[in-house]
DNA sequence: AACTATTGGTTGTAAATGTAACTAACAAGC
DNA sequence: GCTTGTTAGTTACATTTACAACCAATAGTT
């Protein structure tokens, strides 16, 4: 069967950005992974929390476009690390506040400066004209829908 | 607790990369998944034997970065829907090259239209050398790897 | 030929994810 | 107050994936 040279792999803009994506996010893995034992999500629920504030796990799912089973594990297993407490509302006890614990925030505060070094080093792989296209380019895409 | 100004999720590259690429998986997913039960590693399985022709599981491995289970089972569900058929060689019983089907081949050319349509539409929301860029980026970006 | 190593590939099992069904708390209409 | 509906969150179960152990074929060594 002979090869078909109109359309390779490469150039399917889905592929190659799941490529990227999987390549930056198995070699970030390791950071809050080897060190703490956490998962994607975990982490993610983290960083939310770390970066916005205390919030509500729906608010995490908004934020984050995660669905509403994956924090609620994320944040059973976050608070069964001691990184997260919950406290529920006395004026409507469905809605219960998130927080990170002194632990939490010390967890945070390490991840997030070796994000911000991981992140600077992509992005010293590429020119600032570069990084700004590719940054906006990704907003873009990220709430990219097809006509239904 | 107060928010943390200094870096939020949007700017740190595996995570905004990471939802960008779920958006247009997601997106393009109904295409294989919708009308051929298919999985996302079948896909593209498929996708390399279409584009690049004839070859064994391992060098779809090696060129798709999969894991030689998942080509593994990719490989015996797509045999099951008459998608691909393996002949194992003579000299080396150990390889066996992978080959589509006519069925094969005309469940590729549809969804590589129907790729080839959706990379354009994703494209469309771009100038064409934010296109050149990205895809240089992207590019770079998916051999990433860390000095380690 | 016999012994070990390597390679291509599969299978078993545990962990993670997606989907749907469920609970509990509140809100709204009557 | 009692239905009905909605919202926040959890649980149960089925799919999918990851990781390791495994098998069979070949290559390399002695």
């Amino acid at each position: 069967m002979r090869r078909n040279s109109e359309f390779n792999p490469q150039d399917f803009l889905p592929y190659l950005l799941n490529q990227a994506a999987e390549a930056l996010s198995l070699e970030f893995q390791r950071h809050y992974r080897g060190q703490y034992g956490m998962l994607r999500t975990e982490w993610r629920v983290l960083f939310h929390l770390g970066c916005y504030g205390d919030m509500t796990a729906k608010e995490i799912c908004d934020r984050a476009g995660l669905h509403k089973t994956k924090v609620s594990r994320a944040v059973a297993a976050l608070r069964a690390k001691r990184i997260l407490t919950r406290r529920e509302l006395e004026r409507d006890r469905r809605h219960a506040i998130l927080q990170l614990t002194a632990k939490g925030q010390r967890v945070f505060a390490e991840l997030s400066r070796a994000a911000h070094a991981f992140d600077s080093e992509v992005r010293a792989s590429m020119t600032p004209e570069e990084a700004k296209v590719l940054h906006r380019c990704l907003i873009r895409i990220a709430g990219f829908e097809i006509a239904k």
